[in-house]
This record gives C-alpha cells, structure tokens and sequence, in this order.
RNA sequence: GGGCAGGUUCCAGAGCGGUCAAAUGGGACGGGCUGUAAACCCGUUGGCGCAAGUCUUCGGAGGUUCGAAUCCUUCCCUGCCCA
C-alpha cells in the first residue's frame, strides 16, 4: 500500500505525544519504510497485571492505532515472561510476582478488549516469554554485559531506593534488560510507551545498538489524568473510566469531568487534530462556544469508540431527559416490595443509602423524592401493590412496586 | 544485633488523662445555581434512637485509673539511622 506523505505522518503521530527521540530518526526511518514500502515495526509492551483496560490506556493504543491507520506493523507485547519480575517503575518496593496462571488469563482478556481500538489485520500479539524463556545462561550473561551497574542505577526509582538502603533485588535489575532484549527480539522500529516507561524504552535502544541493529525511535505519552483532573487515572483511585463501562456510565463520568480536562481528553482520547482542539479552546473560552456542548460531543466520541455511535445518541438524549429536564431514566432500577413498609427501611434494605442514619441525612436535605415529591417523613408506610418512583440525590433512580 | 520515630475515623493529618465520635484539609454525599454529573456557594460526613441518650471505634492483647486515642506492659507492623 502507498504509505501518505511523511510530513503527514508525523503531524499525526506527534498528536499528544511527550516525547519523541528522535524526531529526525522517526523522519528517516517513515522516509526509508515509504520508499522501500515496507511498514515499520512499532512495539508496545504491556505488563500483564492490568487486565482491565480504561481510558487511561487507550492513550497508548490509540497512538498504536495512529501507527496503524497510517500502514504500519504494531506488535501488542504481552510481557509475560517480564511479568515474573514485576516492573519496578515507579514502585518504591518490590512487586510480588504473578502466578504463570494468573498471567495467562490476563493475557486473554487483553486480547479481547484492543480490538475495540485496534484493527486485528494489522496487529501482531506476541509474548515476551517466546524468547526470554528460551535464553540460555551464556545469553543472559552476553545480555547483562552490555549495559553497566552504574547505568541501571542512574534509573530514579532505582537511584531512591539505593540511596534509601531499601532493598532492590537483583532480578529487578533485569527488568530494564529485558525488556529491552524485547525489542531487539522484534528487531522494533519504533517503541511505544507511558512517560514513566522512559527509561526502559531508552535501554532498548542501547541494546539494539549493542546487538548490532539500528537503534529503535522511541515515542513517549503523557499519562492521562482521572476524572479529578490530578492524580493520573488508575483503577485504585476509583477516578477511571473502564472501556466495558455502559454508555450512560461513560457518558455521565465524561460530563463531570472539569471544563479544563475536557481539552486534555480531547487531545489524547479522541483523533480531532490538535490544532482544533486548541481552536475549541479558542473558543470556548472567548464565550463564542458553549463549553458543555463540547463536552457531550467528547463523550460521544469516547462512547462510540467503545459501543457505537447510536449508543453515543441514544447516552446524549438519556443524559438530556434526565439531567436537564430532570426527568426519570428509562432504565430506572425496579426494587420490589413485599409488604407494607416503612421508607427508611425500605431504602436501607435495599442497600440505596447504608444506614438509617444516612437515609435520614440525606433526607433532612431534601435529597430523597417519592413520586416527584419530597416526603415529609420519612418513616411514610409504603403500600404493598403500589408503584412508586422513587428518586434519590441526582443520580439514583428507582422503580417500586 | 543496637538506636530512634511511628501505627488515629475513606485518605492525609491534629489530638497526648475528662470539655473526643475525635480539630483541619482532601474525598465522598446532599442541596442551591446552571443549556454540564463543569465552575461556584451552602450543608452533611460511626451505628441505633424522634429525642434525651446509648453502643462500637484511635495497630492487637493485657493493665493502671472514678475516667484512656491519650499513661504502663507485651506482641505485631512500618519507616529512618548505626552495625
């Protein structure tokens, strides 16, 4: 296939990237591979214990994708040997390591969730253990000979714990080798990482220099933000938005998001050029353009990638009967009722609110609505046989009867 | 092996014998406002109780005391320093 021109190639690749060393290497060698007609080979390496895939990660596949669009060989590395050690990056302590199994079903429910992203045609999945684990220990010791103690250590979140006396365990030393054996395994042209893989994508290039080959171009990206717009998005914080989620879950997660982290969004989760992301910006904050509604077209961006675009509009009208006109969802969640029971019970038994004292907390503030009213007591019998709607806070919505 | 500093409610972090269910900040939740579940403002934030109140909570177990998150003993864990 003709490959576009390599000015066009890099525009597009150098969307949201950090870093890219180098760029006049990624020049040369887009130049060589669309004279030559041969595509590059882009390797990105995922460690086997994040299974559940957010938009936190997309960021990278998303470049993958970039690569892909544009007629190139992207390898999903699967770093299941690796995963045996554990990458310290940005560990102050030593990982423990993952059962063989525990890998294995990670792997596969990686494959299953890039496709989403991914074209399957273009896209090699390979795992590290096919040639890690056929090292021999003349190989380990010609691999561990060509980079110094001194090097590794210069690494920060190796530096710190050496300088701190905690302990680093020797095999952790080898992560960085490794993983940069990867590359010289796949002969990589280009390697994809998150800024906090720096380091070891560096070490790649070394080792291909070392091996003999031409020197990988390695293309940073940034790490995304959470939904609080600080800390970055990880599944411990609780501030992610899983690709699985229900397209009303995504859509309401993405409306929360600030005013200012929608542009971030915008430049890293979707494909709008950057130039009109920052033209949106322009915009927005010269009053010229309503904020929100840029805010709902990200949303549906995001949520078409990952169900489809009759779901992204099907989200946006539910968002806007509900939020905006305040009305009941169609999906609102039937709870039964058994016999005549009192409200306060009712919700605590159906696990709404946690406590009798939360439910009448949230109460006192006028937080819990029955058939669109606010009920004076909440301690109101509730009659068997009955239907009621039953709304509480902004975002809770249920049937009864 | 020795020395030191710590382990407090969702998190961070005050409290150091009663006025402590425990300051303050963050988060979360509720309300107001809004073309956003944005921003902003206000409020709430252990259980049970309408309430007075009562029960459980400050690493674990014992103890001192009328009374302990606060003092003592011991155990466990974490961090720093020395060997």
């Amino acid at each position: 296939m003709a490959f576009p021109a390599v000015a066009e190639q890099l525009d597009l690749l150098r969307k949201g990237a950090l870093e890219i060393i180098s760029e006049e290497d990624l020049e040369r060698k887009l130049a060589r591979s669309r004279q030559e007609g041969k595509p590059l080979l882009v390797k990105a390496g995922f460690d086997p214990t994040a299974p559940d895939i957010h938009l936190g990660h997309t960021v990278l596949i998303r470049k993958m994708r970039h690569f892909q669009e544009l007629g190139h060989t992207v390898v999903f590395l699967i770093g299941d040997f690796t995963g045996l050690i554990g990458d310290p990056s940005g560990r102050n302590k030593t990982r423990p390591a993952l059962s063989p199994q525990e890998i294995a079903a990670n792997a596969e429910t990686y494959k299953e969730q890039i496709f989403k992203l991914l074209d399957p045609r273009r896209t090699v999945i390979d795992f590290n253990s096919r040639w890690l684990g056929a090292l021999s220990p003349a190989d380990i010791i010609k691999l561990t000979a060509s980079y110094t103690v001194a090097r590794i250590l210069e690494r920060d979140d190796f530096a710190k714990r050496y300088k701190n006396g905690e302990p680093i365990s020797v095999h952790e030393l080898l992560y960085p080798l490794m993983q940069g054996y990867d590359s010289v395994a796949l002969r990589a042209d280009v390697e994809l990482g998150g800024s906090d893989q720096k380091f070891n994508l560096l070490v790649g290039r070394e080792l291909q220099r070392a091996y003999g080959q031409e020197p990988q171009v390695i293309l940073t990206m940034p790490l995304l933000e959470g939904l609080d717009g600080v800390q970055k998005m990880s599944k411990s914080l609780g501030n992610y938005v899983g690709i699985h989620e229900a397209p009303a879950e995504m859509f309401g997660k993405i409306m929360s998001i600030s005013d200012e982290l929608m542009f971030r969004y915008y430049e890293l989760l979707t494909d709008v050029p950057s130039r009109e992301v920052a033209q949106l910006r322009a915009q927005a904050a010269a009053g010229a353009r309503n904020p929100m509604e840029a805010k709902i077209a990200l949303a549906k961006s995001i949520i078409a990638d990952f169900h489809s675009p009759q779901a992204a509009d099907a989200a946006e009208a539910e968002f806007i009967r509900v939020f905006r006109k305040r009305e009941a969802p169609d999906d609102a969640l039937l709870l039964p009722l058994e016999a005549d029971e009192p409200l306060v019970d009712f919700l605590v038994r159906h696990g709404v609110l946690a406590s009798r004292g939360e439910v009448k907390r949230v109460h006192a503030q006028g937080g819990v609505y029955l058939d669109d009213e606010r009920p004076e007591e909440i301690t109101l019998l509730l009659k068997k046989g009955r239907s009621y709607r039953l709304k509480v806070g902004k975002k809770k919505f249920y049937r009864i009867g």
